[in-house]
DNA sequence: GACTGTATTGCATACGTATGCACAATACTT
DNA sequence: AAGTATTGTGCATACGTATGCAATACAGTC
């Protein structure tokens, strides 16, 4: 199979096969009116030059790019990269393609402009961090955008997340089921609505059985922090012998601070649960009790709201909220129930 | 600032600043010959209406996408979106947007017809098991390549690579100065360049020392195959008391196996050494020594690389190579050389 | 003041494709 | 066999921008 730079255009090829740019057009849109015979012509003729349509030209045209771009902040907490490979199959499985971003949230501004010049037909935005004013404009001016992992009152763009507070209500449940003293949480970034409702659900979760959060502090999402949420926990004179952490990125650094720093062995001394079920939760190292996300049905979902807000402008935003479950390792002990082991992570 | 979807084009600005098409076009072309004082006319009149440039209509003209296509097979190996991250800042830098494709090579051909259909200025192949011919028709097709993380003989494609057979001997120097008596090596995949480099150099440097490898299994580059390649490896009567494993995500898994299934102890009755860096070897429950690969470096080379390529399309293809640099951390026994422990990853 | 040179500007066209419209060719109906 | 419905095809134009070329204005020089 040739391949060409650019020069052979539907032209050349309708040139050869004795027919009209038409004709040719058409032979590579499907459904359109072309007479299969004169269509087989057409790609006989285009293979042998090596043809195939330009889709910028296409897109000029049709104003449908076929571009999908997603703002992703970073890439050190696993459930991205993990979320954006699966996001990358659904997106071409439907014939849309990705356009990647990684920034932090400074030069938001200058994003948006950069992606909007790329006529993208809609936008992801998996960024816990990421200002939502720029979305809701973007929502206004009629390009669909979906925040992933996150929830928003009011906003005018579609979220798709799981049910976090849910996730930390079963947490609760679990180290309460466990005959736990004190019960601690490290919460992620204070602003975003992941932390928040998991750490909501997590109180209510313990309120029901009327018990209270004996401690609480902040990693703000990275392992720096984390280990220092930690070792400040875990410093008073009476330590926590439970302790919730906002996502798994997190607890792995506490587990590490726990056991190396602190001596405390784990679900002994103490226990751990996480959030997420990143792949490195099953690994032997750490074995970690979670909450996992519904990774393949939440980005899923994502792809189904874009296209159906991109073939219909009008139709409502929504907020999806996907069902969380319970994933029971090593790092938590729970003397009631039967704990099953799960050898590697599906979803 | 308003952001509109589309409508409002050059001509809309033209109007309302009371000037061509043209002038507005030039305006926003750095270096166009606009008076001053038109151009700010003109970018008041712009910001008024929302407007801003149409990438894909410019592309079309200028035959220029600014786009660069980026090839990765999978993301569990936390150096691929280690990577992808300072890829996708260092090409911003410069102007040119990712357009991401995950994907295995079952499907190669397809693929490639969706990314050249996206006029992409270059590609960037960062999938160890991709096959070489179809970037070899894009290289003669003159559209730039770059192989990352890999070297290729006789390929018209540029690559870049750190110096695997230098690292691989680097780990037979450390395992033979840590006085070890059986020196094994687990591969990856074995058509990978990698994996038969980083074996070369190993072998290369077990022979200065009149030492040969003691046992050699396949781990294929992934979790599963890795555990079964240590179990399989150390069920010998007298297992091997080093191992150097081709890729950190694989020795992690071997970590994890000979510990917790084997119950030996690292690195008291088992050196392990693995390779890249990722951020994770830095982390407490691994602590891997291992040998790094300049991630920033080989990223920088890529796109300069690319930029000349795409500037200078009768560019000669480049086989760079970089210098690797092996990070002591605990996981190796090596009496003789003082222990330098890293905190975090740096690069 | 006329002439030369330079800095701005507009006109027209091109990039490669999709698509409404008119028309041609064919099939179907009676 | 004539008329009608259907299908296939080409023509022309539009998408939004960049750019060569000609035209204009303006400043400087003698």
């Amino acid at each position: 199979m040739k391949i060409r730079r650019t020069n052979v255009t539907a032209f050349d090829v309708a040139r050869l096969a004795g027919v009209s740019q038409s004709a040719v057009s058409r032979a590579f849109t499907p459904g359109a009116a072309v007479a299969e015979t004169t269509r087989t012509r057409i790609l006989d003729a285009a293979k042998k030059l090596g043809y195939r349509p330009n889709a910028i030209a296409r897109s000029l045209i049709t104003n449908r790019s076929r571009i999908i771009g997603v703002v992703v902040s970073y890439f050190d907490n696993q459930f991205y990269p993990f979320v954006l490979e699966l996001l990358s199959r659904e997106l071409r499985t439907h014939g849309y393609h990705l356009l990647l971003f990684c920034t932090q949230s400074e030069d938001a501004d200058n994003l948006m402009l950069e992606i909007l010049q790329y006529q993208v037909d809609g936008i992801v935005m998996a960024s816990t961090t990421f200002s939502s004013p720029l979305a809701r404009s973007c929502s206004e001016a009629g390009i669909p955008v979906v925040l992933f992992n996150r929830t928003a009152r009011n906003s005018p763009s579609s979220t798709v997340a799981s049910d976090n507070v849910e996730g930390g209500r079963l947490a609760a449940e679990l180290l309460c089921a466990g005959k736990h003293k004190r019960m601690a949480f490290i919460a992620g970034l204070e602003d975003t609505s992941t932390s928040r409702d998991r750490e909501f659900g997590f109180l209510q979760g313990l309120a029901a059985h009327e018990r209270s959060c004996y401690a609480r502090t902040v990693g703000n999402y990275d392992v720096e922090g984390a280990v220092q949420a930690a070792l400040e926990m875990f410093a008073r004179r009476s330590a926590p012998d439970a302790v919730f952490v906002a996502n798994d990125h997190m607890a792995f650094a506490v587990m590490d601070t726990l056991r190396q720093r602190l001596k405390l062995r784990i679900p002994e001394d103490v226990s751990v649960i996480g959030f997420d079920d990143v792949p490195q939760a099953a690994w032997g190292s750490y074995d970690l009790t979670t909450v996992r996300q519904p990774a393949q049905s939440m980005i899923t979902a994502t792809v189904a709201l874009l296209i159906r807000q991109i073939g219909d402008r009008q139709a409502p935003p929504e907020n999806v909220v996907l069902p969380v479950e319970l994933v029971m390792r090593g790092t938590s002990r729970a003397p009631k129930v039967r704990r099953r082991r799960r050898p590697a992570h599906v979803d």
